[in-house]
Order: structure tokens, then C-alpha cells, then sequence
DNA sequence: CTGTTAGCGCCTTCAT
DNA sequence: ATGAAGGCGCTAACAG
């Protein structure tokens, strides 16, 4: 920065308040201004982030720690929002994958505070309640996809409640003239959130329509257990117009059930599912599924991070949305 | 650090090599370390990395810049383990995707470059040949899934030859006494490397094998394309014993197209794929996959990044593990 | 074997 | 409206 002040003959003082934006609230002459940033330009100055990162013990930097992550296109799309979010603000994003090992996670706190990140987010793979690791909390922190009740951190989280109203809405904008059964386990085992909620808004968005769940097909969120469930719903009779299934793997696993049986999707059964995940895009036929918005819970965890209006704690709910497929029968 | 110093009764140089394990070649007394070192926990000390870097211009830092990365397992896997790879060098990793975008490519380089990466890994999703933003080619890079024939920078890649051949070991390790044909398209059109390479394994192992490749149903890699190519072979009346997917949602389009024919796998036809995606898990059967080891390329890149033995430009082939499932017919 | 000294590049109070 | 001076925390010649 001498070498530019010099070049402008200022003090490198003036050639720092210019560089900085700050010519305006020092009335700095706009000659000066122009020679100054016109040397900069010249000499393709670079201001070195180590030097102002050790006068302002900023960094420009956040980071993003977050248990299991490996496998799912959770982390890349939550990290592409993220990311890009952070561009937009000049910061950058480093990151830290526990592993789910409190010990290892511990560490990477630890790391990333030593090195003065301005901000953590605290993500998990699954919605759920977690207790954030004790010296995270007199820091600038926001939880993705999980909420600490102890400690009131703000959080953002997909609005699930309304995910499982807009599923409902998808599935009645259809045909559907019987029942419609749920398929999934709600049980908050496991500390998921996610299912109570969609399961409220299903229950009241199909009750304001004059309509009722007929049942819940229970079993956890994945391809095989939902095989069976489904399919053993069948072998007994059971018979059912629309499925919501919790989601797009136990979507999948369902198709696979139904079409054991000879059922057609949506001819005989019309199915909507959660997650939006490329699967969904993958069967045949394409499945209506109520996306989990991770690219957006990024990029508003890292701009609630960054946002220096210091709003206090608060839970921020996005919205989920439809990726429509064919898997409703059209009403006629 | 002075403060150590000082409650030590040493300088702040002696504080400095004892803190930063050269009191060995400094031949301090053991006196003197202990007391120091002693001083520096009871004050937790912990160096700030800000002067650290300001001093050394190092920042115990790598940079990840790729293309798309959104919806995939490839940047979660990857990302895992570099990360992993870069704890154990004590380095943090930070990310940059350019969403393909060259203007915003250019960005993040020049931001890592501005912050004083110790070096950058350039990710592509798909295995292709790339063109290297000018200004990372002076520096300390290495390629992660591409090659730059212009520039001989080293990288990292699977082993998709060997690839090829392992997926015709798993076959012709069960019963497929009839045709073999391979479903997807060989054309390196788009830039991918893979496609060639894993057929030029597939039809040397077979050759070895004393058998053939029957043919090739060409089609984009993808869901829908090999769905349709493959219903069409059969519809013509191809008949197949054994099908090489060049991936897995290839697989899965041809699952779909068998099961419109009525054809069992692995009963009436066996499968193997390339990918090893957790779609593979999913499908029933569970699909046989000669998987991409993205944790292991990421792990790999970032251990040659941070290799100080300077071993000049080399490209490194990393073995693509089998995910076996039971879409292959077993020998009786 | 240990201390003195200087400086990495930048920001900011205090003068002028 | 601009400049002089000091210091953020750490490392590395260079003495001794």
C-alpha cells in the first residue's frame, strides 16, 4: 500500500481511508481520490488479507461445520447457497465435517475460532434438536437445519409444516378419489423433527378440505423398509387413492411395492413424497415431491450470520418447493 | 506469546522455537522448555494464525475451486475427504464453486490467491480435460477428476480402465452364459474420459475371458436415454445375458426398460454399473457398481497438494472399489 | 543456548 | 483534508 501512496504522493493514511471507501466521510479532494485509486490500479494492488485480518481481527471468512455429510447432495447444495451467499458478502466459506464425533467436532470449533472465522454455522444432514458444543455459544453462530431449545440460537430450518399443507394441496389439485394413507414413521426417534410437522400440515390441510387421513403406513424413511410396509399394506387388502410418503427414498420404495402388485402410478394410486431430491426426477414416473430448499437454508443462514443488524435469536422458516412430476393423476 | 514469555522468565524468540517444536535444533535446555511449555498452558495460550501468516505468508489453508457441484454426492464425498486428508496436515479447507461460470471462476482464484492459499485443488464433476485459469498455473495446484494436457499439472483420477475390467470380473464371476452389451455412449463428446477408458477394461477383460463384446446401445448417460435405448433393443428382439452400465442411473433406465419386458434381473438378464451411488443401494435388486472413490480422490489431492517433496508432475490413478449387490445371476 | 532487533502490511488515534 | 507514529502477534537474522 506505501508503494500506491507514494506513486499518489499521499501518506499511505490517505491511500488507506480511499482503498477503504471512506474518502467521503474524511472529504477526502476527489483529485487525491482519483490519483490514488488510479495508482492502485497501476501497480494492480492487492490489499493482503493476513495483514488486515491481524489489525482488525476480522477475516472475511465463515465457517461451516456440520456432522455427517458424506453421501447426499445435502451438503453440496446447502454448501452452493452457502457459498454463493458468501460471495456476495466477500467472504469465504471453510469447512469442517465432524463426522458425528463430538471430540473431532470439538476440534474443528476450536480451530475455526483460533482462527477468527466471523461466524459459524452449525449444520446438520438431518432436521433435528442438537445441543450446540459449549464454546460455540458466546459466538456469532447460526444453526442450519436444527434448532437448540436450551440456548435460543438462530436457526433456519425448511418450513415443514407448510411442506406438508403444500403436499396435500399438490395431491388434491389431483384426482384422488379414495384414501389417502401416509407412508413413514413419525416418531421424533432419532430426534427428527421433520415428520410431526409435515405430518400436521397434512392432517390439517386435508381436514380443511372436508377429507381425513385414513392411515399411516409406519416405517422409517428409507427404500426397503417402505417395500414392505406398503407391501404388506397390499397383501392384506389394504387399498389406498393417494400416498404421501415422507420421503423420496420411501417414495421409491413404494413404487417398487406398488408395482409388485400391478398397480400403476398414478393410473391407480397417486403418490407426492418430500425431499425434491434428484431421484424424484429419476423414476418413472417422475415423482411430485415437496423440496427441501438446502441451497436456499445456505444462503440464509449465511446472510443471517453476516447481517450486522444484530436482530437477536429467531427461527427462520423457508419455504418448500413443489418439483412437479406426473405421479398425481390429473383431475379430468 | 510474550505473555508466555514473560511468566516464563524467557524472550519471546525462545517462547517462539520452544512453542513451535524447534527447541531440538535449537538445542534449548529441557528446563527452559518445560517452564515454557508450562507457562503456555496455564495461560492457554494459542498462536494467532492472523501474525502467523502475516509473517510467513502461509496460512495452513486449501483452496477448492469447482465447477457444478449442486445435487450430487461427487462434492460432499470429495469434500469429505479432503477435508479429512487436511486435518491430518493441520490445514482448513475452503471452497469456491464457479457453477461453471469462468468470469466467477476467475474470482475465486484470484480471492484464494489474494488470501494466501497453500495451494488449490481444481475439481471437475464429470472426468474431463480442462484449460486451467491462466493464473493458477504458477501455482502449487493439483487437478482433481480432469487433466490439462497443455500443462502437465499433476491429478488425480480414477482408475477407469481398471475399472472396466473389475466391472467384467463381477460378471463373468456369476452365470451369464449369453450376449454381453454395454449400455451408454462411448463418444467423448462433452469431454468425458471415462467412457472410453472404461470400455477399452471392458473389452480387453472380456477378450481375456475368451468372449466378446456383443455390442454397444449407445445413449446419453442418463435415466430416460438408456431407458429408451435398451426398450427399443428388446422391443427389436435383443436379447442380452449380461449388461455393462456405464452409470448408475444408466442402470436404472435399464432397470426400468427390463421390467417393461418382463425381464428379471438377475434371473433372465445380470447387471453391473459404474458410479457406486447410493442409488445403486436402492434398487432392487441392489445393483452391483464399480464405485467412484471420491473420498479417496479428495484425500489423495490434498495429501499431493501439501507433499512438500516436490515429486514433479504426475498423475495418479486411484482404484475404483466394487459396491456389490445381487444384480449379478451366481454361479451355480 | 538465549536475547535484541526489525519488520511482515495494514489500520487508526492524534496532530496539524 | 492529510500526515506521523504506533502497534496488531509472530518469526528470523544476527549477536553474543
Amino acid at each position: 500500500m506505501s508503494d500506491v501512496a507514494r506513486r499518489a504522493g499521499v501518506s499511505a493514511t490517505t491511500a488507506s481511508y480511499i482503498l477503504n471507501g471512506r474518502s467521503a466521510q474524511m472529504r477526502i479532494a476527489p483529485a487525491t481520490q482519483d490519483r490514488v485509486l488510479k495508482a492502485a490500479a497501476d501497480l494492480r494492488y492487492r490489499p493482503n488479507p493476513s495483514a488486515r485480518s491481524l489489525r482488525t481481527s476480522t477475516t472475511r471468512t465463515v465457517g461451516v461445520i456440520s456432522d455427517l455429510v458424506a453421501g447426499g447432495s445435502f451438503a453440496s447444495q446447502m454448501l452452493t447457497g452457502a457459498s454463493a451467499a458468501a460471495r456476495m458478502l466477500a467472504h469465504l466459506i471453510v469447512i469442517g465435517e465432524s463426522q458425528g464425533d463430538p471430540q473431532l467436532e470439538a476440534l474443528l470449533v476450536e480451530e475455526m475460532l483460533d482462527r477468527h472465522v466471523d461466524g459459524i454455522i452449525y449444520a446438520t444432514l438431518a432436521t433435528s434438536e442438537v445441543s450446540v458444543p459449549r464454546p460455540l455459544r458466546q459466538q456469532r453462530v447460526v444453526l442450519l437445519n436444527c434448532v437448540d431449545r436450551a440456548t435460543q440460537l438462530p436457526a433456519v430450518l425448511p418450513d415443514e409444516y407448510e411442506g406438508g399443507r403444500t403436499a396435500v394441496a399438490e395431491l388434491l389439485a389431483g384426482e384422488v378419489p379414495g384414501e389417502i394413507h401416509v407412508v413413514g414413521e413419525m416418531s421424533s426417534e432419532g430426534g427428527s423433527l421433520a415428520g410431526p410437522l409435515r405430518l400436521d400440515g397434512i392432517r390439517d390441510a386435508l381436514r380443511e378440505a372436508g377429507r381425513d387421513l385414513a392411515g399411516v403406513l409406519s416405517c422409517p424413511w428409507d427404500v426397503a423398509p417402505a417395500f414392505d410396509v406398503v407391501d404388506g399394506f397390499l397383501r392384506d387388502g389394504g387399498r389406498a387413492a393417494g400416498l404421501v410418503c415422507l420421503n423420496d427414498r420411501v417414495a421409491l420404495g413404494t413404487f417398487q411395492a406398488l408395482a409388485e402388485h400391478g398397480l400403476v402410478v398414478p393410473d391407480d394410486v397417486s403418490v407426492v413424497s418430500f425431499d425434491g431430491s434428484e431421484l424424484a426426477g429419476w423414476l418413472r414416473p417422475r415423482l411430485t415431491s415437496v423440496a427441501i430448499p438446502y441451497a436456499d437454508l445456505g444462503a440464509r443462514a449465511v446472510e443471517m450470520l453476516l447481517d450486522t443488524k444484530e436482530q437477536g435469536p429467531s427461527v427462520v422458516r423457508v419455504p418448500m418447493p413443489v418439483a412437479r412430476g406426473t405421479s398425481v393423476l390429473r383431475a379430468r
